[in-house]
DNA sequence: TTTATCTATCGTAATATTACGATACAAGTG
DNA sequence: CACTTGTATCGTAATATTACGATAGATAAA
C-alpha cells in the first residue's frame, strides 16, 4: 500500500488530485509564483528559496512531471517556464471544481 | 527529512499548500463531491467508494485536518458535511491564486 | 586542455501517506 | 442485560515524499 488507487477513481477525479498534489508543497507554490514572475534556471530558485539545490531540482521534477512546466537546455543551464497551455487546462479544470464541483469530474 | 519545512514560508504558502494537499487524493475529491450533493455518515461513502471503511475514515480525518468539513456525533453514527465558511475561504484562496498568483501571497 | 559552472541523479535517512483487517468503544435496540 | 450498529483507532505493511550531501556529466570559459 502507500500508493493511490487511482484506477478506482474517475479520469477528473485523478487528474484533479494529480494537479491539486503538486500545489500541496509551499516550495513548489513559491517555484510557481518566481516563474510567473520570470524565466528562471534553477540556480535562481536556490538563491531565493531556503533549500538545497538537489530539493530544489526535485521540486521542479514534480512540477514538470505534473505538466505545468517545462526546462529547456541553454548551455550548462536549464530555463524553466510556465508551459501555459497545461497550466491554463490545470487551472481551469480546478476552477470548474471550485465553482461546480459537482459538474466537472 | 520527510516533512516539509514550512517555517520557511509564508502563511499564504503554506495555507495553499495545506488546501491543496487536502485536495491531492481523488477519494478525498469524490467525498467532498458527495458531501456537496448531502450530508453523509461514513458508512454512505463506504457504499459509494471501493475502499474499506477504516481507509475512507482516515481520508475523512484528513478532511477534518483540513477544516473543510465537519462531523455531528448522531447517536452511534457521525453525520460529515460540507464547513462552508472555511471550504469558502479555501476556495476564494485557491481562485485568487490561480487567478493572480502573485497578489496572493 | 584544464577549469569552472550548472543541474540531474544517486545514496541515504526520516517522516508521511495510503490501505487494510482487527478491535475497542459508544450508543441505540431487543 | 445482551446484541447490533457505526465509527475511530490501533497495528501493520508497502510505498511516497521531503530533504540533504556527494557526485557525475555536460557545457562554457580560461
Amino acid at each position: 500500500m502507500g500508493s493511490s488507487k487511482t484506477i478506482l477513481f474517475s479520469n477528473s477525479q485523478n487528474q484533479l488530485a494529480e494537479f491539486a498534489k503538486a500545489l500541496g508543497h509551499p516550495a513548489r507554490i513559491a517555484i510557481l509564483q518566481e516563474l510567473i514572475k520570470r524565466k528562471c534556471i534553477c540556480g535562481d530558485l536556490v538563491e531565493i528559496l531556503p533549500l538545497s539545490q538537489s530539493t530544489i531540482s526535485q521540486h521542479l521534477k514534480a512540477l514538470k512531471a505534473a505538466g505545468i512546466i517545462e526546462g529547456e537546455i541553454e548551455g550548462t543551464k536549464v530555463c524553466y517556464q510556465i508551459k501555459e497551455d497545461s497550466w491554463n487546462m490545470a487551472k481551469t479544470l480546478l476552477n470548474t471544481f471550485l465553482k461546480n464541483p459537482l459538474d466537472c469530474c
